[in-house]
DNA sequence: GCCCTATCTTGACAGTGACAAGATTGACTC
DNA sequence: GAGTCAATCTTGTCACTGTCAAGATAGGGC
């Protein structure tokens, strides 16, 4: 193994790439700067350059997720049957398959909510949500439209946490039961 | 001030008084085992006699949550008029109130979900929710009628959870956006 | 060939959870 | 009332963490 360069390159994306197989392999508790750093193969204030503090990191991690989790709902939102069905079950998905990301993305006591770029990413994921829904009221302006998305968010969210939590029935099994729920 | 009395007395309850404050004036992130201690006056070693560990303890201090919560719902569960929304309403009023104890408890990465006590005041909490959305379905075996039970608790979970990570709109305040989901 | 800024390293410090070993206390026994 | 013992708490230590300050290195523009 040759020594490493001084410059790394492509330092920042590498460690968000680092962070996120650990905190989907040992869980945000091992989630360290140090371990990041290790993992990276550079030293253990490399991190400090490109994202302040372990927060800002954190902060860049969770708004990468919300990019992935935006595009996976805008793309369950041209389903032609069924929209707003298809963007739960997406919604369910996605956290059930990236649980501990889906976690940190609404774990907002370890993020730092004005991050600008973090604001985006989540604006692109509430946007695509918010078209499906406001597409299904005759008067989006209404506010028992808005009372009729923000439950349907509120339904999918909280099935979410629950699962992920522990908190549901096992059985029959995550998919048959969220068809129950939404049913 | 006297020299403190080697033998406290009534350590465990102190302990656990103290996090609780700690967690609701600074969070979880800033709630150590040192921390607690010094609260309560007592050497930083202390809590591992009562609680093993900072897991052992913040489960224990879930499980007080968790018991908590079971006696607010069981209340509002007798309300004369409509006994699933007055649910609802102290579900949200809960976390709303007591945030940070309210995602502690919904937190499973940092408990301990295998302590008989946390499994018994969790217990306690769901069987009032059942109660009163089994109450609700004539035929209490049936899926579809565990479907709308199921619903109403994610519903009222997911506005919980959104409303505590700042995601839902501020206009027109907590109580009004809950009525408006609930309707 | 020189400088200059972006990028990364080294070293240090206070704080943390956990563990081992020991000190203290009160209750129980005779 | 002296002795024993288990419950309860303290002290000391270790590895680990995030953060900061200072310095080292590299690569591009002149």
């Amino acid at each position: 193994m040759a020594t490493r360069p001084y410059h790394h390159g492509a330092l920042r994306p590498a460690l968000l790439e680092a962070a996120e197989l650990i905190l989907a392999q040992d869980g945000l508790d091992r989630l360290s700067l140090r371990a990041i750093s290790r993992a990276a193969g550079v030293s253990h204030a490399a991190p400090a350059y490109h994202f302040g503090d372990l927060r800002g990191l954190l902060t860049a991690l969770a708004a990468v997720g919300f990019r992935r989790f935006a595009g996976l709902l805008a793309e369950a939102a041209t389903s032609p049957a069924d929209p707003l069905r298809a963007l739960g079950r997406s919604y369910v998905r996605f956290a059930r398959t990236q649980p501990a990301l889906f976690s940190l993305m609404f774990h907002n006591t370890v993020l730092n909510g004005n991050d600008p770029d973090f604001q985006a990413a989540t604006g692109e994921a509430f946007a695509a949500l918010a078209r499906v829904t406001a597409a299904r009221s005759p008067s989006p302006d209404d506010v028992s439209s808005r009372g009729r998305a923000l439950a349907s968010w509120c339904l999918v969210h909280g099935f979410s946490m629950l699962l992920l939590d522990g908190r549901l029935p096992s059985q029959p099994g995550p998919d048959a039961l969220l068809e129950e729920v939404l049913a």
